[in-house]
DNA sequence: TTCCGTGCAAACAATTTGCAGAATT
DNA sequence: AATTCTGCAAATTGTTTGCACGGAA
């Protein structure tokens, strides 16, 4: 949270209960919900919440760097508080959107940065199969 | 086009002349278009093209598998013909989006498959930052 | 003749925008 | 006190759907 406040310090950017409760959401969940999901949770908590300011918030915190938008191939954008640079795993039966951790993928920047005359600066890595507890189900 | 006569015989669907622009519209650029681009060109040739044909047919196409959808972040998906795995590049200045070809990627798979329980069947790699084009002008 | 596809318009869903009132600095 | 943010509703945009007509098998 402190990175939220410093940040938001430094672009004199207001701290709204609203903003930290999405922010904070956001650090503590690894399901990458999207801005509906977000929206349904932090509802309980703070009826006022509005789906338009979940959206003006993820805007806010992406164009500041704290979030990460993905499409992994549905009808709508996904969210993560981690930025930094991992793969995703997606289970292509009930749609779960999983992280590989505790692995080094950049080195595939370096191996793309070789094969092209872009100047490459970021990569998203997506893996698309059948998570275990869909494969426990025969699915 | 062979391919598109026969799975569209296989599957029993009809090879319609808009089916058929569609396709070859697709095979024929590397530009990855939008669903409202692929109609707008084809609208010059085709004048009674509807843009719900574009999308039923790229439905159908990416059904049989003929045709792969991507989002690389914007508002909007696109669609590529050339289906087999191949990383993407995404100039975040105006974004244009560039193969890699000529190089394979898929031992990212196994590496990915040691890592996790998912099955891993396919991957997507999109790889961000300045085209070329973009970097000669200085953006 | 049957079935499937097209094209129009309407429907839908995700996201953005405008603005008045409310909250933060 | 000044500025920025919220929350509502309306607008916008990408995509899908329903259905009558047309055309291929």
């Amino acid at each position: 949270m402190e990175q939220l406040n410093s940040l938001f310090k430094e672009k004199s950017l207001k701290v709204t209960p609203q903003r930290y409760a999405i922010y904070k959401y956001l650090k503590s969940t690894k399901s990458h919900p999207s801005a509906e999901t977000i929206y349904e949770d932090l509802k309980v908590n703070y009826p006022t919440m509005s789906l338009a300011t979940v959206y003006k918030t993820l805007r806010t915190l992406i164009e500041i760097g704290l979030v990460k938008e993905i499409n992994v191939g549905e009808d709508n954008f996904r969210y993560d508080a981690n930025v930094d640079t991992h793969p995703h795993l997606i289970c292509r039966s009930c749609s779960r959107v999983d992280d590989i951790e505790n692995y080094n993928f950049t080195f595939i920047n370096e191996e793309a940065q070789k094969l092209t005359d872009y100047i490459i600066e970021d990569s998203k890595l997506f893996f698309y199969g059948i998570c275990p507890e869909c494969q426990k189900e025969g699915r």
